[in-house]
DNA sequence: AGTGAGATGGCCT
DNA sequence: GGCCATCTCACTA
């Protein structure tokens, strides 16, 4: 276990964002370790992201997490359903994020990603998306605020960390507006989502 | 291959 | 009460 330490997320959001590409994302609880190479990303900027749960700085119950410092999970629940998994970037003063849309899963993990997923769900459909991902990999609310760079105390707690993956070179990486935010107003333009060009595991073209 | 509706519940005004 | 950083299934073609 070799987790990327808290200076890699206090870095510039959008620069973790398409530096996130490529790398693994691990995920730990009750002995069992899933991972996957992360192949889609976006970025949420805070105070000035009309997009952002923390615009303007807002700061209810559910957006708290994001005030963590960077390194830290910020998962939140959406359409009655899924849940989102995003990794908090920057300061405590700085409340923004990276969402991971989409992993290529490894080898290792594909049995149990299967099973949380149901056995009739391509390789491909399994974690192409942010909700379904979560799912794959069993991630939740309980989740919420655990601290990437750290391994915890207890070996019974649930740990969630990013390690460095595959090697991938800037000009394949492609960005578009990010998904699912149209009534934004200008921020549902803004380029914003990043993603590895032509790999299959991505949650769609654009 | 692409479209459209329904599921489902926390969050916020 | 309406919105939502989503997904699935049924239906066309």
């Amino acid at each position: 276990m070799n987790p990327l330490p808290r200076e890699y997320y206090l870095q510039d959001t959008e620069l973790v964002a398409k530096s996130l590409l490529g790398k693994k994302l691990f995920f730990r609880e009750r002995g069992k370790t899933l991972s996957g190479i992360i192949v889609e990303t976006e970025a949420y900027l805070g105070f000035k992201d009309p997009a952002c749960h923390s615009y303007h700085g807002k700061k209810t119950d559910r957006v708290k997490t994001m005030y963590l410092p960077g390194g830290h999970s910020y998962i939140y629940f959406i359409y009655g359903m899924y849940f989102c998994f995003n990794i908090v970037t920057g300061s405590e003063e700085q409340p923004e994020a990276v969402l991971i849309r989409a992993v290529q899963p490894d080898d290792s993990s594909l049995e149990s990603f299967r099973k949380n997923r149901g056995e009739k769900i391509k390789d491909i459909e399994l974690t192409n998306g942010p909700g379904k991902l979560c799912s794959a990999y069993g991630i939740n609310k309980s989740h919420n605020g655990i601290d990437l760079t750290t391994p915890p105390p207890s070996k019974s707690k649930a740990f969630i960390w990013i390690e460095d993956g595959i090697e991938v070179q800037p000009q394949q990486i492609l960005s578009s507006s990010r998904i699912g935010i149209e009534t934004k107003e200008e921020a549902a333009k803004w380029p914003l989502r990043f993603y590895i060009d032509k790999n299959p595991y991505v949650s769609k073209e654009k």
